[in-house]
Parts: structure tokens; C-alpha cells; sequence
DNA sequence: CTAGGGTTAG
């Protein structure tokens, strides 16, 4: 091989090369590279070389990245390190443990970078044994009091759930920095101890950093904290500490979950003021934040301004469309991005066959199902599963969706016999609706709302004594159902109402209000549909609560405090009721008002008497 | 060199 030694034209080969780097899309190109990279002889250079190898790794092309580094005659240890931070944090980090293994066989040196970047590795696997024994490797080469080493540490213990480990390490610190601080932070929030991290975040003599803030918010939110997390956010703008990025994603994840829109639009047009960038991260949480909150209008246009569009963007906007059953939509953007050169992932084929199972459409999800393995080479998961069961036996095709659950290769859980149950209800099949019932109670004994659609479908069945030996059960476990509840935004505040809650400031203005609809839609023909209701034998009681559920109480609120025309939007935490949405849509008709619905699972548009779930929910 | 981030079935 013959070396060029001159510089300049070793220079220009760099010049020339590295671009192509940035460039390439394919291992055919990459392979080029190399060749013109070993003809020139830029593999002598380490700072090609590095670059090289590091795209290798990112670009999953990590095998290739392995050969090149196996062909080296002596790496030394930067080249070492390099890999193990490549591996790190590709698809297959236990490579970078492997790597270490290699450097103690062929007693390579390592030096204080290693470490950390190994310990990265650890966690992103979460591999607890793995961090034990390189503590022990740290504490034996002296690195005991190299912060980041110890910093690395505490992060790994963190994230393996070893929250106590990482805080013992944490107070051996004689002076433990920021890093320190967030990374036991961090041990707390991963553990749910959020009382725990709130108390050291708050004890932290060090200037909280974006970081700091964004380890809490976003362990609000994952702890379901989501009004403390918006709470929190809101006190970091009154801080010093701009919000970055990565803290407004999990604000907005936050107003996603709430369906706060106002909140989640002020986040939005902050982030074109400061003119901060919008990444991919951001770019999926700003379009599920819209289409969480109703809008997907607003959705698609941050779709479509977006314009290197990952396969989490796109099947960002495919779950959007899902939840609204919009399913012709969700397969043409489908479609549409495989035409782009998107490869969809398992996620994508989730929100995919979600469409389908929420729109109705049967054959295209099937197919859809059918491909994954075929012409994807996904292997479909328990999620597909769900969908699957979920898709036939909603459309009545019971024995198909018992046909799936035999022949998948994995265990039913019980989301895949809650379908099976729901389809059950829907078409009405009594005796496998109370076998599945059965399974139910048995997995999950301590759910409340399990025993509560058991004793449902007995008493479809009219068998009384068996619905009633349900209940007597749940009581006798002391497990509750969730009660109903319901919130209305109006003017950016959010109103809350409980099924037969009388707290509300304003309920005799509530209650007066219901009975003037009430006998409006009398007038339209509306006779309580009580058919969920079938708990309680006395008709009276059945109706009585069912005028008092929590939808019906923020509509009518709604009604009271908006102008004629005005769109309402109602959340809900459980399914909407089959009254309440028969009221909804006649509600509509009659008031000449658009309601938007989330319920529990996806979204009811209600106009003019209609709404479009078509009445398939 | 160490710390914070995404889309998913009911």
C-alpha cells in the first residue's frame, strides 16, 4: 500500500473524504470510502480514523466498524475507548462490555476515560452485575476518586434501580458537583420516590442546571405526576435556568397526557420565539401533545414542517390518527412514508394496526399483520397481538380472535383477554365473556375494574346470583372501581367533575341547568339507555346515576360558561358510557355545538347528532 | 470522558 506522504495531499484527501463520510447512506458507499481512505492512506490518520469508525457505529453499520478497529495491529488506548463510547450507546452496548473484556485479556491499557464511557454502556443495558463488577475494576486501578468515574457510577446504580447503592457512593463524595447531584436525583425518580428526589433537588447547594430541573419534571411525568410536572416546569421559567429542549419535551409530554392545549401551544410558540431548534425528539412530542389535545390540524402542520422526518415522527402522526379514528389516514401516511424511504418499526405496526382495529378496517389490518413478519422481518409482539384481538372481535369475528390468542407463540396477558372480553360485551356472548371474566379475576385480583365487567356480563345474562356473587367478592377484597371523572377547559383553567360529586361551587346552577336539557332531549326522543348500568336491579337508581356521570355534568358546565357555538372539550379517564354518549351527540344536535371527547382511549368529535367514531367504540 | 428526551395494544 503505498502511503502518501506529502501533507498537502494528505490534507485534501481529508477535505475530500470526509464529506462523502457525512454523506453516505449505504454500506456500498461506506465500503468506497474505505478503499479510497486505505488508497490514500487516511488510515494512518487517527483523526479519520476516528471519524470513520464513529459513523460506522452510529450509522449501524456497527459489524463493519468491528472489522476495521479487529484489522488494527496494536489500538492504542484511544482507540480503545473510542469504540467502547461507539458501542456505548449503539444498538448493542453489551459489545463495549465485550470490547473491555478483550482490552484485560490482551492487558491493553486503559486510562480514566474508559470507565465512564464503559459504565454508559451499563446503562443503557441496564445491567446491574455488569456495574458491580466495574466498580470493583474501579476501585482496584485507583480510579476510586475520579469523579467522573464515581459520577458514572452513581448514574448506572440509578438507572439499575439501585437507588441506595448510588446515594452511599453519592456521600463519599467529599465534594460531589451538579452530575452528582442529578445522578442520585435521578436514582429517586426511576424508583418513584419522587417525595425523596423532590427533598435532595431542593437541598442542592449547587446551581441547578437545565438538567437538574428536567431530571424532576420528567420524572413527574413518568410517574404519572403529570399537573406537578407542569407545576415544576413552571417554577424553572421563574429561575434562572433557560429551558432547553430536551425540558420542553417533557413539559409538553406532560401537557399531552393533560391535554392542557393552552399550555402545550404556549410551549410551541416559545420555542419558535427563542428559535430553538426542533429536533426529532421534539418534533413526535409536539405532534402527539396536539393530537392528545384534539387538534390534529395543528399536528400535521408541525408533520409537515419538519424536514428530515424520523420513523418516530411519522408514526408520531399514525398514532395521532389512530386515536381519532382517522384509519384511511393512518394507512395513507403509512404508505406514504415507506414511498419516503422510512422503514417502519414495531411502533409504527402498533399505531398502524390501532387504526385499523379503530376505524373498522379488518382486511387492511389484517394484511398489515400479515406483512410485518413477511416483508419486514418484525417479528409482532404481544402489542400486535392486542391489536389483533382487539381489531376481530370488535367487528364481531370472535372465533378468529380466539384463533389468534391459540396459535401466537406467546402468553396471553391481560390486555389481550380484556379484548377479548370487551368484544364479548359488544356482540353479546354471555358464556365465553364469563369463562374470560374468570381468567381476568385470577390474574389480577386486586383490580377493581375487573371484577366490575365479570359481574357486567352475568348480569347480560341475566344471571343475577352470579353477578351479584361478583360483587359481594370485590367488596369482600376491598378493591374499588376507579370512579368517573371528567374535566372541561375553559379560558385555560380546567374544571373537574367526580360521577355524583355535588362539590362543585356552582352544582345548583349544574343541576337546574341538566334538568332544562334533560327534557329538551326528551323532546327528541332520548329514553335512558341503561344497558351499562345493569350492577343496580332498580331502574329509578340506575337512572338517577347515570344523570349524574361525570361527562354529563362538564358538558352541561360547559353550556352554562360558553358562548352559543362555542367547540367544547371534555376528558374523561374511563370509557364514555353508552348514554352519556348518546346524550353527547344528540347534545350536539340540539345546542349546535361541536364537542370534542378524550376518552380513555381515543377521541369522539361529536356535530350535528353525529359523532365520528361512528358509533364503533 | 460523567447527568435530563420520543412514538405503542386495553
Amino acid at each position: 500500500m503505498q502511503v502518501i506522504s506529502s501533507s498537502f495531499a494528505f490534507e485534501h484527501n481529508l477535505c475530500e473524504t470526509m464529506p462523502c463520510l457525512e454523506r453516505c447512506t449505504n454500506q456500498k458507499e461506506l465500503k468506497q470510502i474505505h478503499a479510497r481512505m486505505l488508497k490514500s492512506g487516511l488510515m494512518q490518520d487517527s483523526y479519520a480514523m476516528k471519524k470513520f469508525l464513529s459513523f460506522c457505529i452510529s450509522s449501524s453499520t456497527s459489524s463493519y466498524a468491528q472489522n476495521v478497529f479487529d484489522a488494527f495491529d496494536r489500538p492504542d488506548t484511544f482507540l480503545w475507548n473510542l469504540m467502547i463510547r461507539g458501542f456505548s450507546s449503539s444498538h448493542e452496548p453489551e459489545r463495549s462490555i465485550l470490547l473491555y473484556h478483550r482490552m484485560l485479556c490482551c492487558s491493553a491499557p486503559h486510562n480514566e476515560y474508559t470507565f465512564p464511557f464503559l459504565l454508559k454502556a451499563c446503562s443503557n443495558l441496564s445491567a446491574f452485575e455488569e456495574t458491580k463488577q466495574i466498580h470493583a475494576q474501579i476501585t482496584k486501578f485507583g480510579y476510586g476518586n475520579d469523579v467522573y468515574a464515581v459520577n458514572s457510577l452513581i448514574n448506572s446504580y440509578a438507572v439499575t434501580g439501585n437507588f441506595k447503592l448510588a446515594h452511599l457512593l453519592f456521600e463519599r463524595i467529599p465534594k460531589p458537583d451538579a452530575v452528582s447531584w442529578n445522578s442520585v436525583i435521578k436514582g429517586y425518580t426511576k424508583a418513584g420516590k419522587m417525595d425523596i428526589a423532590l427533598t435532595l433537588f431542593r437541598k442542592m447547594p449547587e446551581k441547578k442546571n437545565a438538567v437538574s430541573w428536567t431530571t424532576m419534571i420528567s420524572g413527574y411525568v413518568q410517574a404519572g405526576m403529570n399537573k406537578e410536572a407542569l407545576q415544576l416546569f413552571h417554577e424553572m421559567q421563574n429561575s434562572d435556568v433557560e429551558p432547553d429542549n430536551v425540558s420542553l419535551a417533557n413539559a409538553l409530554s406532560a401537557c399531552a397526557q393533560l391535554g392542557a392545549l393552552e399550555q402545550g401551544k404556549w410551549i410551541h410558540s416559545y420555542v419558535n420565539k427563542r428559535r430553538i431548534r426542533i429536533d426529532s425528539v421534539l418534533c413526535c412530542v409536539l405532534i402527539d401533545m396536539y393530537a392528545k389535545c384534539g387538534e390534529m390540524e395543528e399536528a400535521l402542520g408541525v408533520f409537515k414542517n419538519m424536514k428530515k422526518k424520523s420513523v418516530q415522527v411519522w408514526t408520531a402522526l399514525i398514532s395521532g390518527y389512530a386515536y381519532h379514528g382517522l384509519g384511511r389516514e393512518a394507512i395513507g401516511k403509512f404508505m406514504e412514508m415507506q414511498k419516503m424511504g422510512v422503514k417502519p418499526n414495531v411502533i409504527t405496526f402498533t399505531a398502524a394496526l390501532t387504526a385499523c382495529s379503530y376505524a373498522g378496517l379488518v382486511e387492511e389490518g389484517k394484511s398489515l399483520f400479515y406483512s410485518m413478519e413477511r416483508d419486514y422481518n418484525l417479528k409482532p409482539t404481544i402489542e400486535h397481538y392486542g391489536c389483533m384481538v382487539d381489531l376481530l372481535g370488535r367487528a364481531g369475528l370472535l372465533d378468529e380472535a380466539k384463533c389468534i390468542i391459540q396459535k401466537m407463540p406467546l402468553k396471553p396477558n391481560t390486555v389481550i383477554w380484556g379484548a377479548l372480553l370487551k368484544a364479548c360485551q359488544i356482540h353479546k356472548n354471555i358464556e365465553l365473556g364469563e369463562e374470560i371474566g374468570e381468567i381476568l379475576i385470577k390474574m389480577d385480583p386486586n383490580h377493581g375494574g375487573r371484577y366490575v365487567h365479570k359481574a357486567k356480563i352475568h348480569a347480560m345474562g341475566k344471571k343475577w346470583d352470579k353477578a351479584a356473587e361478583t360483587r359481594r367478592l370485590m367488596k369482600e377484597k376491598g378493591v374499588a372501581k376507579v370512579p368517573g371523572c371528567s374535566t372541561i377547559s375553559l379560558e385555560g383553567t380546567t374544571h373537574e367533575f367526580l360521577a355524583g360529586d355535588r362539590s362543585h361551587v356552582e352544582i345548583e346552577r349544574i343541576q337546574y341547568k341538566w334538568r332544562t336539557v334533560r327534557k329538551k332531549l326528551e323532546e327528541h326522543g332520548y329514553v335512558p339507555e341503561l344497558e351499562d348500568m345493569l350492577l343496580l336491579v332498580d331502574d329509578e337508581e340506575r337512572e338517577a346515576i347515570v344523570h349524574q356521570h361525570s361527562e354529563k355534568l362538564a358538558i352541561t358546565y360547559g353550556l352554562i360558561k360558553t358562548k352559543p357555538g362555542t367547540t367544547l372539550r371534555i376528558m374523561k379517564n374511563l370509557r364514555v358510557c353508552k348514554d352519556c354518549h348518546r346524550v353527547t351527540k344528540l347534545i350536539s344536535k340540539i345546542y349546535k355545538r361541536d364537542i370534542i371527547m378524550r376518552d380513555r382511549t381515543r377521541f369522539h368529535h361529536f356535530r350535528d347528532g353525529k359523532c365520528s367514531c361512528g358509533d364503533y367504540w
